[in-house]
RNA sequence: GCGCCUGUAGCUCAGUGGAUUAGAGCAUCUGACUUCGGAUCAGAGGGUCGGGGGUUCGAGUCCCUCCAGGCGCGCCA
């Protein structure tokens, strides 16, 4: 606020767009500086420090708020000495004030944003790749809902595909007793799984790499798989019943996995649905209507309808290659990008159906999650989105702008503009994670090792958290406690990089506790709420943390506190606007260190730190105690928009 | 071949045109609890910001080029 009153009153005095600032090298120039003069200089062809100073003459007329003293440094620099005692002040009762508030904006108004994310295969365990997409996703949800637009998060269960295919295959046909192909009885299959000896996802995770293995070498079941693919896609069947009863049981234990991570959503959005709603039908309609794509009668692509893209048929090494995008097959199926594109325009509203929905349960944060379901009801709720928001990874990026062009070519233009595929790099393991895995890598050799879900090569989800959980244990009140920290441990994990980077996962940095990581961000906050709770043992004591009287001086260490604080609303949009937590949890980290500092030497010139709760005067004991206060209040803030649960003690 | 991404300390990462000395964490070494939580803190060592050009008063940051690594370019998803 401080920053933003005075850049305010240099665009009016200089009439630019954008004034930037940063801090001063060395203390003296002040606490705030602007280079705003140098640039200036070349547009108005005069001296830096001749336009600095006339600048600065006008603003001390101005008498801006918190600001004690206006400085001019060679060759240009305008700086700000801040008045602290204002400033402080200020910012403690503005967190006071606002409370689990503080740091939330107006920017959305309202707008509608669909964020898809997750979208796990329902065929087998989520795995720590999974993980770092619903944990990006769910972040940047709750980020944009504290900057008020109105988010709904869906998850998108790929039911139909050939990867469920392949685990009904696996189920029906892989181990003796098989199915007899007709029966609606499926008794005998289920007999194969024992619930008391492995969870259903981990039993799948087994039986899909065992089944992709045997479909290179034996061709009778290549036949079951065109089979069941063939039923699954004609929905009228037992298999097709059967198929929906094993997706529907994995997403049951995709759901309870992130929820541990407390990843929640408004709506399931299932692929049967998309299918047995006509979307395709209508959204092919409209783009034969619109000349968006073509029926092929020559070249590679013959008997196909394609989306044009590029630069068409074209030779390269391989032979003849075509850049156009085959939405239905020769043999009249509908790829994948097809319903994307149909489901992309519900996404907007602008499709002309919708799908049933039902309820689906409540989840573990209160709200109820909702499905979209064959028998459901309709309902003006869902879809209508202003924006549309993917997360899917970033190998991922050319389909997702086929969909993007085929919006566009159906002519809703602003719809394909306000399409977002928030692309995020993949995790891998390193050598030596690959090699405890079983991998037959070097484990010395530095370098990284891609996950598998056809080889069953991978971290699960559940076990790095219960790896987590088992390594916090130890010194934790209870078992709740170590589930919240493992938590805040492995979001904080995948929320620190940015989104841009590959992830190489390390066992021993993933389960790391100490530095930079969610566990000290916690311990940071408990430690807070410790001194709070030993100053005011009595919750109605907790009223002289309203501080009206503030000490003479402001010690370095809470005058960088209170800037730190300050920031938060502004990191918050930060990460809004690049759709990353990344952002974030540097926030928390700097937040939990420029506390601890103020917490460890609060009188840089004392000879001897005295604990907040033991100074004499009221004045200053009530003022530091209410910074605890506010900097308790404002991470507690931050790790909720990360997803990550402030506990008041460890 | 074309396109996208990445390259900053031994390792994992910040740093989205500003200040003499490029910041954290991990690891290594040396220290600090009879006072508010030691999952902490203080200190030390460790850098040709992949290389080379350019733009600019000023470049890790922008442009060009080269190098290295990753990922895309399916009638798979």
């Amino acid at each position: 606020m401080i920053q933003k009153d005075a850049a305010k009153a240099i665009k009016k005095i200089l009439a630019v767009d954008d004034v930037p600032f940063n801090v001063p090298p060395k203390r003296e120039f002040g606490d705030l500086s602007t280079a705003i003069c140098l640039s200036q200089a070349k547009l108005q062809k005069r001296a830096p420090i001749q336009i600095a100073e006339e600048v600065a003459h006008q603003l001390r007329n101005v008498k801006l708020p918190y600001i004690s003293e206006i400085i001019v440094t060679p060759p240009g620099y305008l700086n700000f000495k801040i008045d602290h005692i204002r400033y402080v002040k200020s910012i403690i009762s503005r967190v006071r004030r606002q409370g689990e508030d503080f740091g939330k904006s107006n920017e959305g108004r309202n707008r509608r944003i669909l964020v898809e994310h997750t979208n796990v295969n329902p065929n087998k365990a989520m795995h720590i790749g999974h993980l770092r997409n619903a944990v990006i996703g769910d972040s940047v949800v709750r980020t944009l809902r504290k900057l008020n637009y109105d988010v709904q998060a869906c998850d998108y269960i790929d039911d139909t595909g050939v990867q469920v295919a392949d685990v009904v295959v696996a189920m029906l046909y892989l181990d003796e007793p098989f199915y007899d192909g007709k029966s609606e009885d499926f008794g005998s299959i289920w007999g194969k799984y024992d619930d008391k000896e492995i969870s259903f996802d981990y039993w799948c995770w087994d039986l899909y790499s065992r089944v992709t293995q045997s479909f290179e070498t034996d061709e009778e079941l290549n036949a079951k798989r065109a089979e069941v693919m063939h039923l699954i896609e004609a929905q009228d069947n037992p298999v097709a019943v059967f198929a929906k009863e094993v997706a529907t049981r994995i997403v049951y234990a995709h759901l309870a996995t992130v929820s541990r991570l407390n990843v929640f959503y408004d709506l399931l959005n299932w692929e049967s649905d998309i299918f047995m709603r006509g979307f395709w039908k209508t959204a092919f309609d409209s783009l034969k209507s619109a000349g968006g794509i073509v029926y092929e009668t020559e070249g590679p692509n013959a008997g196909c309808w394609v989306v044009k893209m590029g630069k068409g048929v074209h030779q390269t090494e391989d032979g003849v290659r075509s850049e156009d995008k085959v939405l239905v097959r020769s043999n009249g199926t509908v790829v994948y990008t097809g319903k994307d594109i149909a489901y992309q325009m519900w996404k907007f509203g602008v499709l002309d159906r919708d799908f049933l929905y039902k309820r689906w349960g409540t989840q573990d944060n209160g709200e109820e999650l909702w499905t979209t379901s064959p028998d459901g009801q309709p309902m003006q709720r869902f879809g209508m989105a202003d924006r549309v928001i993917n997360v899917i990874d970033v190998r991922q990026s050319y389909l997702q702008q086929v969909v993007y062009d085929c919006l566009r070519k159906l002519g809703f233009k602003k719809q394909a503009r306000n399409s977002t595929h928030l692309d995020y790099e993949v995790v891998v393991l390193s050598n030596a994670a690959a090699a405890e895995l079983g991998v037959d890598v070097n484990a010395n050799e530095s370098g990284a090792q891609a996950m598998s879900g056809r080889k069953g090569v991978g971290v699960k989800a559940d076990d790095l958290i219960d790896a987590m959980v088992v390594r916090l244990n130890e010194k934790v009140a209870n078992q709740h406690n170590a589930g919240v920290l493992a938590t805040a441990a492995i979001r904080y994990f995948m929320s620190r990089i940015s989104t841009g980077k590959m992830i190489t996962f390390d066992f021993d940095e993933a389960l790391r506790t100490t530095g930079d990581t969610g566990v000290y961000c916690v311990y940071a906050h408990a430690r807070a709420c410790s001194i709070l709770a030993k100053a005011y043992p009595k919750e109605q004591d907790r009223d002289a943390l309203n501080i009206k009287k503030m000490p003479r001086q402001i010690t370095i260490p809470e005058q960088e506190l209170a800037k730190k604080l300050a920031e938060f609303p502004s990191a918050l949009i930060k990460a809004g606007q690049e759709l990353s937590p990344a952002p974030l949890a540097h926030y928390a980290f700097e937040l939990a260190t420029v506390f601890t500092d103020f917490y460890e030497t609060p009188d840089p010139d004392a000879e001897k730190q005295t604990p907040f709760i033991k100074i004499k005067d009221p004045v200053l004991r009530n003022y530091r105690l209410a910074l605890v206060d506010v900097f308790r209040q404002t991470l507690a803030n931050c790790l909720d928009a990360l997803g990550i649960v402030a506990l008041e003690r460890i």
